[in-house]
DNA sequence: CTATTTATTAGGAATCATTATTGATAAAAG
DNA sequence: CTTTTATCAATAATGATTCCTAATAAATAG
């Protein structure tokens, strides 16, 4: 392999930490910390999920790091911040138009990409008199696995 | 006009009431003070909203009666509880599958019904394995008004 | 490499929307 | 009208997120 090409995500963490440069701010250990949580990451993790995360390599990072952390980086259009009802809140670094099929039982999320969502933005802009910024697609149900258990056992949703 | 049809909102009213009748559920005055706000209602209005609106009537409900109300609406799948990343959290009497438009300026919700997003559901449930129950579909950006303005005041997401 | 400047950090307290609890109350059925 | 329960108001508790401050450490220039 060669020397700082070993990871395809290592240049995704570069291109964060560039980012984080070109917004003036610093790319300190935390922070890093959290942006390595991050990359390539599709479990759409809640702020405590990444903190638990970072701890094991970084332990006397606080959960209000992360947070801030995660709130430049919303700022920064690098990550979408998904509230839900139950007051969690997940975390996604995939910020391209997408679905996400979320589990009512399980509260697992899966990606869908599907094409026409980008058509939606256009179709949007030029009906109404509204600035498309960003987007935020949802389907509510139950997952293959939680269709085919037989009971219920706790609606745990993200 | 005709005894009991005075309003078309009566009809939605009365459904609301047989729903609640029909799960087993008792019609209070409380119950219909807050079916009241609701129906009808394109406001996305919050949960204290509600609360303020229903005590002009009922001055002495509690905030808990509202909520646990809003929960059994929500459970009976009539209404929808829309949570944002702020930790505000909205609700909406109209659940067919439509698309809010959230202003991040000054948090206007606009609803737009897009007969696109129907089929959505049934790509997704062709495609995947999952079980579709419901949807929340949103853009977030400017509004027509909000763009027009000069300078931001402040972020106030819904 | 070192000093200087200034953003950032850890830790804990504070906040605030929402939920749980409990004795009192009133809707629905007979 | 009375009984049986579900529901109510009020308040305490919960828990995710944010605020606060002295101490720390990036970045930059010399």
């Amino acid at each position: 392999m060669i020397k700082g090409l070993e990871n395809p995500m290592d240049s995704e963490l570069e291109r964060f930490m560039d980012i984080l440069r070109e917004g003036g701010y610093k790319v300190t250990p935390q922070r890093i910390a959290v942006l390595k949580v991050l990359v390539g990451n599709r479990t759409h993790p809640s702020a405590d999920q990444i903190y638990q995360e970072v701890r094991k390599e970084h332990p006397m990072i606080s959960l209000a790091t992360v947070y801030k952390t995660l709130e430049l980086l919303k700022e920064m259009g690098q990550v979408m911040e998904l509230g839900f009802s139950n007051r969690s809140t997940r975390y996604d670094p995939q910020v391209d138009p997408h679905l996400n099929l979320v589990c009512l039982r399980c509260g697992f999320i899966e990606d869908v990409h599907e094409t026409s969502l980008n058509s939606l933005t256009n179709v949007v802009e030029d009906a109404s008199n509204f600035e498309v910024h960003s987007g935020r697609f949802e389907l509510y149900g139950l997952c293959s696995t939680c269709r085919s258990e037989p009971v219920a056992v706790a609606a745990r949703v993200p």
